[in-house]
This record gives C-alpha cells, sequence and structure tokens, in this order.
DNA sequence: ACACTATTTATAACGATTACAATGTAAGAA
DNA sequence: TTCTTACATTGTAATCGTTATAAATAGTGT
C-alpha cells in the first residue's frame, strides 16, 4: 500500500527530471510512514541516525522540490514550525490545541461555499483550506486525571 | 459605527483590568478601521509617524494581550509574518495568492463539518478556520494586461 | 576519463518574534 | 502631595525557523 505510493512518488519525480537521491529517498519514505505531520526538523532528526551528515538545508530544500512536485503540502498553522504533509487524497484536518497533533479526516467538498465566496468577492477561486480545531482524546483523558 | 466597535474594546480591556495607554488606544484604533488585515509591522510604520519612540516589542505585547483578551485574532497564513484581524462577527476570509490582500465574507457556519469531524476523530471540537485562496479581481486584470 | 549539471553540505545571513533589563508612568494608600 | 507598587514601554540582544551561498561531491552523458 505505502510502498506503491512511495514508488508512484519516486516515478513522478524522476519523470520530471528530478534525481532520486539517498536522502530524497528516506525523506519521502519517512513522510508517508509517519501518520503525524511532521516539521522539517522532526524528519532531520528521525533520519539523523542514518544519514550523520545530512543538513537540514537539504531537508528543507527536498521538501521544498517534493512541493513544487506537488508531492507534498505545507502546513501553515499557529505554531511557528511548518508541518508537511503528503498528498494522498484530499481531506481535512483537526488539530489539537494541547498536544499539537494532527489527524485527518474526510469531508465531501466545500464547492458551494467557494461558489459563493467568488460570487461575493469577484475573486477567480482555486482552492480553499478547512481546519478544525479542538481537544483530542488523549488530552481530554490527561486533563481530566489532572484535576 | 465603528466608534462604537472602539469604546467597546477599551471597556472589555478595562473591565480585565487592563489599562488603557496611548499607543493600546492607538492600536485598536488602527486595527479598527484598517480593512486590510494588518501584520504587526504594518500597525508599527503606521503609528511611528504618531509615537516616534514607540519599539516594535510594544506592538507585539499588545497583540497578544489583545488576542487574550479575545479582541484580536491572529492569522497565520503561508507567508512569514502574521496578520492580525480585529474580531467583529463571525466571517471567513478569501485571500489572493498575487497580492496577499484578504477579503472577508460571510457565509453560515459549518456546524455539521465540526460535528462529523467530532465524531469520527473523538476531538472535543473547539472552532474551525476556512480560508478560499485565489486571485482577486485587480491582479486578474494586471495578469491579463502584462500578457 | 572528461565535462557538465544537479545535489549535498556547512555555515552565514535573514526576518519575525520574544526575552530581558532598565526606565517610565499611572493609581491607590498614607 | 508624596510614596509605593504594579504595570507598560523602550531598546536591545537573543532565539528560532528558514533561506542563501559557496565549496565539495556525485551522477549522467559523451
Amino acid at each position: 500500500m505505502s510502498e506503491v505510493q512511495l514508488k508512484d512518488a519516486l516515478d513522478a519525480l524522476k519523470s520530471t527530471g528530478v534525481r532520486i537521491t539517498p536522502q530524497r529517498h528516506a525523506i519521502l519514505e519517512y513522510m508517508i510512514h509517519s501518520t503525524m505531520h511532521p516539521t522539517a526538523d522532526d524528519i532531520y532528526r528521525a533520519l539523523e541516525k542514518t544519514f550523520p551528515n545530512m543538513s537540514v538545508a537539504t531537508v528543507y530544500n527536498n521538501l521544498r522540490v517534493f512541493r513544487k512536485a506537488g508531492l507534498v503540502k505545507e502546513l501553515t498553522y499557529g505554531d511557528s514550525s511548518s508541518r508537511f504533509d503528503f498528498v494522498t487524497h484530499d481531506h481535512y484536518h483537526i488539530i489539537c490545541n494541547d498536544c499539537g497533533k494532527i489527524v485527518d479526516f474526510h469531508y465531501p467538498g466545500l464547492d458551494e461555499v467557494e461558489h459563493l465566496a467568488s460570487h461575493v468577492t469577484g475573486f477567480q477561486v482555486d482552492y480553499h483550506r478547512l481546519e478544525i480545531y479542538g481537544t483530542c482524546q488523549d488530552c481530554i483523558g490527561k486533563t481530566a486525571k489532572a484535576q
């Protein structure tokens, strides 16, 4: 399943003339297997055992390459650093205000909102972003215990 | 109209024991009257004629005070710096990918999405954020001319 | 093997934001 | 009023995420 995703991603990259280096392979693999939405630093730290000489810049460079290839989305939420999301199907995110965890969920597209917005503002609409904020079950449990 | 908003905001601050300094008054006033969604630096530069000695830190400090008081929302979108939005009614934003302009628009709440998300993920939902991205009429005109 | 280009690395630079210490200012008590 | 205390502002240094740069390295095609 995720093997297929990885292969597809690598093929997509190759077809646009991007070389598959060991670092790129590892970053992609990590992103696909990680269910969280890692920051650049998460990725860097996860791979520094395998690539002791890898630079943070490499992570950023390649995340940008992947973003331009449409393989990865950059999520800029409230916290200081961006999180990166391997693009699979269209989905939305629900975010825990306590621990920062991001969980995917699916919902039929909000085309109607896009149309209305376009009509009211005269914008030519490209896409939208929707996030829901709250507290995850783990953190609900934790604060319940703490009290 | 916006005078009322300003007065309400000042009253709200006073009631929580926050002092109304000239700088705070000016920042609030600027935010209420500005239809854009200024960055901290926008505010700083707009007020440096009136307050030549004001520090950037003061702007940040007070934006944080306002945010904690619920008067102001911080919008962290793709670009490097946060934008700040005086809270009036609930509304959504449509953002121009060319020039960064942010325009408000209204849409009945997306309660149904919140419920579904809560049900699927087990989160306790607090609120959500929705933004639409596209190109504003000005920028459509500009690129049309340039070609 | 050679030349050419893409990639990585290491490090410096940058920009937004925050922390800190010193100074200033307002409000209440004596 | 004057003193005291707590809160605000200022200026500057520090921090953190990210990007730019230049040198070193590795692939690719000839």
